[in-house]
DNA sequence: ATAAATTTGGAATGAATTTTCCGAATTGCT
DNA sequence: AGCAATTCGGAAAATTCATTCCAAATTTAT
């Protein structure tokens, strides 16, 4: 097999790009051990550059020999040749990466590429304001309130719809098991009867703020339920039925917003409550 | 000399800025051969990152020893301690993100803000990562065939299926109308059918990877429609049976990865589809 | 179920690399 | 200019590293 692919494709790779290629068509074929090398060293390409065969291999939980044949079933003489392809890759990172975004800047934002780099910017300065703004307090408050809850309902529609789902799978992979509220028609207010007192409401809503989710949040919030809102001003309307409030300012092109921000902020509650709730279970 | 500098300064420099500041300190009082070595230390941080004491000697003009001489100047034990210094700077390029993490751990990741803390530096970097790696080729291809279809198909379960809907959303939004592919059943399959050589089929995918997405897309492949996948590495199966294929290395926390980056990305290629229909339909 | 082929782990090998050491050369001081 | 201290070069030693090899384990084919 091995002596198959070598008269096949004598070449070695040149670049880190064709590298990826190759492992990529190799991979089919490979046994256990290498594809676990495979996936180790897509991963973790810095590592494969700097790191020496016994450190790589025992971060990777295989031989130093498996390494040095993996290197071999992909064309090379051994892994330190391997390597060096890693290692250009990891200096021509640097000028490379400016060199692409002053490319990307001239190219505007009618292009894709445009396109994209000015929301990674956006994107960046976006996680940048809410690391900063992020009020601490109403976050501990979140944390705390979602891991006492009872139940824990999602509700969130449209742009917030993403944000919710995402929660709902995310709490579910951590042992958390979530209410995630679908708009099914006209019935979503007679579920307010379903939460009570020891639940919580997760419910995201952004500008143009879903009448029917404000007022359904509002109706919970009247029962008693605590109420954790995810929004992009203080100046929602569920602020005011809300017992705490997150905020977000999330990055925007033209009129058109991304959902990066608030999925990070999102997963770092997951997280958090998934942490807190183990450990109350636990203890 | 050498020895009131060791006592003077018995600590090491831990990263490559303390690094710098004691060569400038230093190099008053340092011979014509150490010299000669920090001036090509400091023109040439890569090379000593990367290559042996001959190598960069050879290249320095001086000889190996006078390299190990040199780190032991500093304070080092000697050259190879020095050259982790080099390598980590080369890793984190932009030195701003490791730093920041250390410090955020050192505060402590258990806390609501630690845990948005670390996940706000990962994504950042994730970003600064999506923007270098990017294939601009494919996604260029991926905004064509998408802007050309008659009708978009979008499929992704669990943790791809917000991104999905939330392509669903958008590209709404901007007048495209999309066929969201909800998973009831086992009657996904069967739905390949109404799928035409004309349409496009958007499918994310992460691992582990759903088999029956894979090959759902599999089948669409094969009866010939452009399949554009989002999927987080070159092994994903789903790459095999896509007409383009576009990667994200999403940040991670633990076991956790959150969406931030991805959403970044899918936010764009909504954009530029979006833009991309509005000429073509005005035209 | 059995045999053949492939893959794997781990020790052994041999090469390469870092570091030490010491005599020679250079520099600085009187 | 002559002496002492420092620096340097280069070879030798010690260490680390990549690679090879082979027996054991696993997989595949019959």
């Amino acid at each position: 097999m091995t002596q198959n692919l070598d008269a096949i494709s004598p070449d070695i790779p040149s670049d880190y790009e064709s590298l990826k290629a190759r492992i990529s068509t190799l991979s089919d074929s490979m046994p256990k051990r290498l594809l676990q090398c495979a996936r180790y060293a897509l991963a973790n390409p810095d590592r494969i550059a700097l790191g020496t065969t016994a450190e790589i291999a025992s971060a990777a939980g295989v031989q130093p020999s498996t390494l040095v044949r993996f290197a071999q079933t992909l064309g090379f003489d051994g892994f330190s040749q391997m390597q060096q392809i890693f290692q250009g890759q990891l200096v021509g990172r640097n000028s490379e990466y400016t060199e692409r975004l002053t490319k990307i800047r001239e190219s505007g934002t009618n292009t894709p590429g445009g396109i994209l780099g000015n929301f990674v910017e956006r994107s960046k300065q976006s996680l940048d304001d809410l690391l900063r703004q992020v009020d601490t307090v109403a976050l501990e408050r979140s944390i705390e309130a979602l891991s006492a809850a009872e139940n824990i309902h999602l509700l969130g529609l449209r742009r917030a719809y993403p944000v919710v789902s995402y929660l709902h799978y995310t709490l579910g992979k951590m042992g958390v098991r979530t209410n995630l509220l679908e708009y099914t028609g006209g019935i979503l207010e007679e579920r307010v009867q379903f939460i009570n007192e020891n639940d919580a409401l997760f419910v995201a809503t952004f500008s143009p703020y879903s009448p029917e989710v404000v007022e359904f949040a509002s109706k919970a919030f009247g029962r008693g339920v605590s109420v954790i809102s995810l929004t992009d001003s203080v100046l929602s309307p569920i602020a005011r039925v809300s017992s705490t409030v997150l905020e977000v300012n999330e990055a925007e092109h033209g009129a058109f917003r991304s959902l990066s921000t608030t999925m990070c902020l999102a997963t770092s509650i997951a997280v958090a409550v998934g942490d807190a709730r183990k450990w109350t279970s636990l203890s």
